[in-house]
DNA sequence: TGCACCAAACCGTCCAGACGGTATATAAAT
DNA sequence: ATTTATATACCGTCTGGACGGTTTGGTGCA
């Protein structure tokens, strides 16, 4: 009907969207494929053609997740300082993920774990090359653990729709995290 | 209604233990009522007995999620001194879930999340009770917050099967936690 | 500029299988 | 004999995906 320059954003990207607002709304495993054509604005037969099955679309959203977030950390160095630089890299990229549309795109991570595990495979990765970074070069590496596991908790958290946090709170534990990556945790 | 105590299993108990397992083996979204009765060793029927709908077995999982976490803190508490006494048994309470067959009953919140979010609101409500507590009762808040997101973060990752965590790694945060809250974090 | 052509993008329909749930029969226990 | 507990058979609905056809924007050419 329309092409495929309509509108500033892909096709793609729509029915990312699509289907990261809808899992929040339905559940992570009443993600369907009609569902995410009609919210999409597409036919089921537009949305096959970008993603020629269902594990090919909760992958997408995976990659775009992964993508995202390493992009957010390379964007963040540079603009941050102070000791155990990677966990704050973390921290912040992590904390920038709650912000804007950037949020639901993580619901990518629940669709897929619903569907077939195996398909977080790629964050399994990312995580196991963010452990190695922190270990390694980081000035207090157990401050960094715990500061990066505290905020990855809290989004966890917010991710399952089960944070008591208010923005109040947030704001505090966020501060208590940054003090821990200033003070340290070794005497 | 519970039936045999001693010995053996109530079917009520093999039917959770059932479920639990297929998520983690076949995804949350994937947990069928069929599955579930040929993996419990029961009929289709018997299952349906004991849990009128699918609704009330993932209700029965969480329930079970939290009455055993709740009956572990309570177990703690006398066992653990030191500061910041109610973050210790968040701290503890959660990692011995990690244990035994106690690993998979958190199962139960990703079935729940995938099938119907809202059957998460008893976990909410035991989040909300359990920062309170950390709030009001802690000798140093910030800190308590930290330790327990930490914890709830590392357990959160294995939930879903993607830690990146030796067993070593898991000690090391652990122990780095336990210093956190002995120390403290404000001057 | 106009025209023939093509692959990319999209649509509407159809279907086999799976799923949750019901109805009913059967066995065991009290 | 009544209640509890399990098994069998079946039904209506929904889903993922296949398929053939249609429109779109672009390209080469005259």
């Amino acid at each position: 009907m329309f092409g495929c320059i309509r509108g500033r954003k892909s096709s793609r990207e729509k029915i990312l969207d699509a289907a990261a607002e809808l899992v929040s709304e339905v559940g992570s495993g009443r993600l369907t494929l009609d569902a995410v054509a009609e919210r999409a604005g597409l036919s089921k037969g537009g949305l096959l053609y970008n993603f020629p099955s269902k594990e090919a679309l909760l992958q997408g959203m995976i990659q775009r997740m992964v993508d995202e977030v390493s992009a957010e950390r390379e964007a963040l160095r540079g603009k941050l300082g102070g000791p155990n630089l990677e966990a704050r890299l973390c921290v912040n990229a992590a904390l920038k993920m709650r912000t804007g549309n950037m949020k639901e795109i993580s619901n990518g991570m629940l669709a897929a774990s619903s569907e077939n595990p195996r398909l977080l495979e790629p964050v399994r990765h990312v995580l196991k090359d963010v452990l190695e970074h922190l270990k390694t070069t980081s000035e207090d590496a157990d401050a960094a653990l715990v500061a990066w596991l505290a905020v990855e908790g809290m989004c966890s958290l917010e991710l399952h729709d089960i944070s008591p946090f208010s923005e109040q709170d947030r704001e505090r534990v966020v501060k208590a995290v940054n003090r821990l990556l200033d003070k340290g945790l070794s005497e």
